[in-house]
DNA sequence: TCAATCAGAATGAACGTTCATTCATTATCA
DNA sequence: TGATAATGAATGAACGTTCATTCTGATTGA
């Protein structure tokens, strides 16, 4: 009956959990980590700020849930990435759906959020650390068996594009929405961006 | 005896605004907008909380500041770039120095603050919309006087990829101190996608 | 030359508010 | 009944902002 962790279990605890962070993820996106008080998010969660307190500790602790949240739903996301027979294709489409999806959810506001304060806060600069390292990694080995090179290899040679291809879709998502036009020519350069990195790890992974 | 308004103006009182912006910036930097209180950043500038007031009427009117100034430290940069007689050589030289500069200083911080801060309060929103098309306005006009193009045309053919540019820099800026050879190889890409972007533009200015 | 005058630079205590957190109490339900 | 879920008033600290007051150095008038 192991089960792999993930925000939204089977458990009706988990489940509160869950809803609860969903909730502060949307305070938090609209008013920022400092700029929402606990009565904001026992609001936004339906419930009294007493009973907050029974879920998360503190502020700083619903911050490491929502973080550790994201970091599950990227392991969920590079799942079905990895066990595909062509990886890196996988990736390309991946990465277009995750475009167009995060430009019309509050997670780039989240996200800015989240990159400010781990600039200044350590205890959230190393979350977001382990979390980039994590994500890289699912990257560099999506890149290792698509090129037939080592993990190891792979990471010394293709870890500056993991990290660009990471900034790149970032990056979009924490773009204001603005003409329609202008976004949609910006994203078609991302998107090339992208296509051009990932074709360099495909051809480059053979002959290196 | 017309001056061009800078930051840093010659009376006794410019130049004690101007070293009260450094300090903010700083402060800022380091805890947050909401993070830093009054008293912080008048510590930070030297002086009383009290007196802190005669100078900005509300720690929003330093934000606003910061920002302004920021804008007119863009325009001095590109002051030199617009009048080159390669404009766009001059903007690589430009990107070049800028990317290295601002990894050593903690201007990503407080670009990262500014951000977050920008895709939740209207007035910030705003201002950092100004700021921008200015930017991206000033990157127009260096492409229209290389390529020959009106400075329409270039604004419709080319707003991406000065958006493009601007985003590629300032989440450079944005990155943690990390891994050395990480953080060059990056640069490296970065670089090349930036001078790549510009050949695009120098190339397909005259054809279109 | 020296006191009187004065503008504005500077101070820090005080104000009302809001904050994160705690806790005594009540409801729910098995 | 007993354990868990939930409440919201209470607490003390910290917040942004205001303001009565002091300090400082230049200007004046004799």
């Amino acid at each position: 009956m192991l089960q792999t962790p993930t925000a939204t279990n089977d458990t009706p605890a988990d489940a509160r959990v869950a809803e609860i962070l969903a909730a502060a993820r949307q305070a938090f996106a609209e008013k920022g980590f400092d700029g929402a008080s606990m009565q904001d998010l026992a609001r936004a969660a339906g419930m009294s700020v007493g009973n907050f307190y029974r879920y998360f500790a503190s502020k700083a602790a619903i911050v490491q849930a929502l973080i550790a949240s994201d970091l599950e739903e990227m392991g969920r996301d590079f799942e079905p990435v990895l066990a595909s027979d062509d990886p890196i294709a996988a990736m390309r489409q991946k990465v277009r759906i995750k475009l167009v999806e995060h430009q019309c959810s509050d997670k780039g506001a989240l996200w800015a959020e989240i990159t400010a304060a781990s600039l200044r806060k350590p205890d959230i600069g190393t979350a977001c650390g382990h979390m980039e390292t994590t994500i890289a990694d699912y990257m560099m080995q999506a890149f290792a068996t698509a090129t037939g090179i080592s993990l190891n290899e792979s990471r010394q040679r293709f870890g500056a594009h993991a990290a660009l291809i990471m900034m790149l879709v970032k990056s979009s998502a924490m773009m204001p929405q603005q003409d329609a036009t202008l976004r949609h020519d910006l994203n078609t350069l991302i998107l090339r961006i992208i296509d051009q990195t990932l074709d360099e790890i495909a051809a480059n992974g053979a002959k290196g």
